[in-house]
DNA sequence: GTGGTCTAGACCACC
DNA sequence: GTGGTCTAGACCACG
């Protein structure tokens, strides 16, 4: 678990810690049933409060990506996995398109959207 | 002033209000030393409180977008205009950039981000 | 009358034709009895209301420094001079007092503030 | 926090905050990252609106003199303090000098002048 | 009529 | 508990 949260950026903490929990779920670096850190331990590591680790948590199991046994811990579930990351494309899609919306009708250039993509696409 | 305010698009109103005015100006669809609307009237206009309206000239002033004089009006000013589009730019184009290599991260294909830029860029 | 008048400064435009007028009658370009412009004239000549001539004359009547004699005009009165620049000079030091302490309390040098007077006054 | 707010000396209490917290932290008074108190307990103490403290600190947060972290409170930034201490000097500075410009040509005695300086500055 | 300041109180998200 | 937003209404100075 090697998180890093921003304090000051906008995102609350609770968001930061799924983002990076479902992206390595994605990504595949997490496998079915894998143990997740304890609640109260990635709060110590991360030194931020329980309540916020929980929070995040819980809106990770309800939405399918982790499950709890009671007295055991929390773990990784991996059966959704398809229908996970449409979602999770679909969402990070529709704030792209609001992007592009709004770059557009600022009058930013074509070209100079491209040139970011190619950059982070390494395209030669 | 044909600004339509979404009362609950997780966007402040006076934000809003901003973007609209800010658009207007830069597109130079409102010229020089042009009298905005008395907060008075743009409150009631857009049926919101004149705080509101107060809150988004007083950004804009800060911005150098407006400028008050005391008990006669708020009017646009157009002289930095250039430096004004440049950092409105940048700060449009770091907020895209982030985007980017959060998309990038999440594995999506760039023809995906391509074909909304297409959409949006209206090309043949 | 070559007063010009700041429309953005702060200062309320009926102040600054006060003091213009004040400074006027203080350095003897103006002579006891001569008449004023009238209200109209002077708030032709400077673009403004004529009710902000008509306050700057009222004040300036309360103080002591014109007279009007309806139906003929407003005049300068040069009678009580001493005690009008001992009035003028107290308010300004006493704001000149405030700034400084201002300054000191500030931690800006003494030094500083010598060589701003120096280049105003002159000295070689 | 000693702040003492005169509720009615022309300066809005809201400045009169402002200053008084300036003050504090560029004397260094207020270490890094030291939490500020939150806006409902100042607001509390002086026994003004929340509204009034929260302008200020907004101010100040938009000078760089203080951040804040939404949900955790507001805390004191000293990184850019020698940039402050310049900005806030040169604004000082040509306040003074205005003055200066104004006694002046009042044709105040520059002695008169020199001996407030002294008092405050308390030459022997 | 205009903007500038201030109040008292509300609801929200986050920690 | 914290700050962020918004409201409805008040009083003031200026033109």
């Amino acid at each position: 678990m090697n998180i890093s949260i921003s304090y000051s950026s906008g995102k609350p903490m609770y968001e930061q810690i799924e983002d990076f929990i479902r992206a390595e779920v994605l990504s595949g670096k997490l496998t079915h049933n894998q143990p997740m850190p304890s609640v109260r331990h990635l709060a110590a590591d991360l030194n931020i409060s329980t309540i916020t680790i929980k929070r995040a948590y819980a809106d990770l199991e309800r939405e399918g990506v982790l499950y709890t046994i009671s007295g055991k811990g929390t773990f990784v579930r991996l059966e959704d996995m398809d229908r996970l990351r449409d979602e999770r494309e679909k969402l990070l899609l529709s704030g792209f398109e609001e992007k592009i919306s709004e770059l557009h009708s600022a009058g930013i250039a074509r070209e100079r959207l491209l040139e970011i993509i190619r950059r982070y696409y390494e395209e030669l």
